[in-house]
DNA sequence: TCAATTCGTTTCGGTTCCGTTTCCAACGCG
DNA sequence: CGCGTTGGAAACGGAACCGAAACGAATTGA
């Protein structure tokens, strides 16, 4: 069955994510970083730095920046192609699965405590 | 009945909306001017600065440069309280609403197409 | 009345992000 | 081999944000 929200629902549900992240300030992600993040974690490998692009319809530039902070973060990890040393394959961290499955339980847990 | 989500649907989700987000970007929002957006439409009147500044647990310069920026965008504006003149009361416009509308659609959308 | 408090804004110095452009190593094809 | 193409990073100047602190105006209350 697919999920079914009535507009008041889903806009309080954005509400309360937005400010459990805000409030708890685990790590400041942008809008982007955080599209990024979830991209990696849920589609499936490779992740290149074009590919990524391309599927946010941003610049590489943009891809390789969130890269850098993320990778800081240790929430992603980067390691050239053997295959083709042109290319960097971006793979997930330990720390970033639990990061993401973090966020996760929160958007779990504040659907569960939707008003009706 | 409440909304119920497995994990793996949830992130689906917040990646969809992240993404939708990302490639259309209307507004280029932070998670934390995100945060005020949601509460000062969702939560009842009257917002005061100090009131947002502790609902999302942020400093008031926080919240000042926020409604400067969303002003700008016009999602917000800004009126001194006649009672209190030491207050500025934030209200909602137009097109804020559109706006927040829109995000509340776009939940709503992808929600509907999420993976049983 | 006048000092203390409250509210929101502004300033400071510093960091991070942005878009664009330029660069370089690796590839692939003639 | 040489040369154009590709993938990603680096460089650039500009814009936005940050926390902390200082600031004025409005209010309170002794």
């Amino acid at each position: 069955m697919p999920i079914e929200m009535r507009p008041s629902q889903s806009l309080r549900l954005w509400q309360q994510v937005m400010l459990a992240e805000v409030r708890d300030d685990f790590y400041d992600l942008t809008t982007r970083q955080m599209a990024i993040l979830l991209t990696i974690y849920l589609d499936p490998p490779p992740h290149t730095v074009r590919a990524l692009a391309e599927k946010l319809n941003v610049s590489k530039a943009v891809i390789t920046r969130a890269l850098d902070t993320m990778g800081a973060m240790k929430l992603v990890s980067r390691h050239r192609d053997e295959k083709d040393k042109r290319n960097v394959l971006i793979r997930r961290t330990v720390e970033g699965a639990l990061y993401v499955e973090r966020i996760g339980d929160v958007i779990i847990d504040k659907a569960s405590e939707l008003p009706i």
